[in-house]
DNA sequence: AATGAATGAGACTTCATTCAT
DNA sequence: TATGAATGAAGTCTCATTCAT
């Protein structure tokens, strides 16, 4: 009934939710869950408080979609590496989980906090438990295949994810302002599948190695 | 030599502070900085709520204060470790960690919500960069004297102190029952240890190499 | 035209401001600003606390926005007068004055008292230093026309202004039962303004007598 | 039995009730009497929250004994005035209370605002009303004996004992860094005087007279 | 479906007063 | 008598949630 079709994104009610759900992204990713405000998160989607709850139940149920859909897109990363080589796998997987850092700064802060409210951390518990089984099961695979040295697979797998839990936790702070990170994702990526993969120890009979593979 | 022993929370005023700060990182610990109250750690101290305000102007002067404390107990980790090989300064640098985020569950996480107050944020940041240095520096110098492969000292510090704050993580989130960790923490420091030193990939002039130094 | 007149509370979002500011100068002159406490200014207004800051960020905000309704009255008081003679304008000065201490008793002390706010003082001092300027600017016109004795203007100007605010003084204690006031306002005006233009000493010639010294 | 002499004025517990008015008008003084708190009295004082209780049940007791004791003090400037002409007499009153008001900043400001407490109010209704009526009997005294115009006393009394208060206030606000007050007493005490004896009113035969004695 | 004013529980903090030492 | 740590009621302000329009 109105004739202005100067709001673009003002009539398609079906979007909405994946609307507010981006604008609580970027608010969460702000100040943190709990600092949050609903309030902030509807000025950000460009609605009423009210709308929100049309659409969600309470705060805590934005969380929780959020949860989802940020699993989602991991598991697509995870799923998109095709390498021919142990090592190109690697720095695929932390390249792609570092760029997601950096595009999503604060997000894995935010789901870690969520892990004191019992429901939620269930709920993430699951999600990322489905993750990484995928990465464990690549690597058993590998490491049955023999490309790996005769180390515990959990060891392995642990030291890699761990590693990039790290790095991406570093990389979060960045954003906050709180660390330097002079280096692009590729450039770590790179350099830590390599020290992953040939460690650290220098070898004599080695020579001229660089940390290009 | 005092006859009394019946009022639990009426010892000595001088442990007051040490208490509060005690019964403050339990409470973080459980609830994180933003959901804990201050009426539930007076109560977790045994005091009233006003006390608190004798002892620190406000909830964020309590959790500065516990910041100060726990970066005093990892620069001594640091300090304390004496070792004859790289692997095992880096084996025993890993496990003071791993012992410490046993010992105080969420610790981390707790610390790095409150990164979004600015504030907290330049406290912490302060005192990691400091514990931070202590450790490139070592770094630095192994790297120098040709211990390790010509890489990027920086990119193996980072790649040390992920793996590091990653496993940490992992650690905090087993102790709120997140996740599996099967492993003693100088068990896995030693593997990793391994894994950072001599890299994962198999050597096939290298026989018989086990997660044994 | 509207069908309900039933929710005293409910009527028109718009008059809810000045609902409040109403309802906050009747509790700050029951008990003065610092005893008055946003429960008792939000029940006075017929609200829940919590609407006090939908439309006032703070406690003080409230009052300084009273601050300016108030000058704004008195300047109105100000702007009002149309005398003939000197007499007069003083008379129905002091007499608008005492009908506005009559009408919202208290004021002035809250006023008074919140200086103590250095914000709250540096607010009210503008306002008021504006009116006073207003007054004053008057009072030079007539005492350089010659109507007046050859006095430091600013010593007229003093004696009014300080006696108006004597006489507020009273009449506002006066409404706290502190004091008797038997006169009206018009008829305290009138006598005043005689003693003012005129003085108290006897005249019985009333002519020339010199005045000793 | 400490063989201290070090701290001159902490051995007279009998100037100790005398101490603690004094500091406590300090207080007041500065922050007003809801604003000052049990604990800045103790520390202008020089002893410990706990020993203002033995000598005063509560704050507001200490608000009553000041309030006595300012009492006493305006009596006796009103008492020590022994002038020859009603003008001096005037002057003398104006300069007694505007040098008490310098001296003794925001006292009145203290005093009104505890009228708002009714037993406070009560009893410095008491005080005031005594000094008053010593002034206002000599006040009669000379208008019946024909001295001033038939002008209403109590018109009289009421002009010159507002202009006092107003003044008063005036100069407390300046006190505040509120307000300007380039005069001295003396000098506002004695123009004043002039004003209230003989008008602002030029009159064509009086020539020549100034506000200089 | 959308709005946003209203709500009220609850957070942090202050401070007059008490009391064991 | 003097102390000052402890107390807890009460104050200001926030914010997730509801609901009349």
């Amino acid at each position: 009934m109105s004739h202005e079709e100067s709001q673009p994104a003002r009539r398609r009610p079906a979007q909405r939710p994946a609307e507010i759900l981006a604008a609580a992204e970027r608010v969460f990713n702000r100040c943190g869950y709990d600092r949050a405000t609903t309030r902030e998160i509807a000025a950000e989607a460009g609605v009423s408080e009210g709308t929100l709850y049309n659409y969600f139940p309470s705060k805590r149920a934005i969380l929780l979609a959020l949860i989802d859909s940020t699993a989602e897109s991991w598991r697509q990363d995870i799923e998109c590496i095709h390498a021919s080589t142990l090592e190109d796998a690697i720095a695929q997987l932390i390249a792609a989980r570092l760029r997601f850092a950096q595009e999503h700064p604060l997000t894995i802060l935010t789901l870690q906090q969520a892990v004191l409210d019992p429901e939620i951390g269930r709920h993430l518990d699951a999600m990322v438990t489905r993750g990484q089984d995928d990465l464990m099961a690549r690597f058993r695979a590998l490491s049955a295949s023999g490309a790996l040295r005769p180390i515990d697979p959990f060891v392995a797998e642990e030291a890699l994810g761990s590693m990039i839990m790290g790095l991406t936790i570093g990389i979060e702070l960045a954003a906050v302002g709180w660390h330097r990170q002079p280096l692009s994702p590729e450039e770590i990526a790179h350099a830590l599948a390599d020290v992953l993969m040939n460690g650290l120890r220098a070898r004599p009979e080695e020579k001229g190695t660089s940390h290009e593979s």
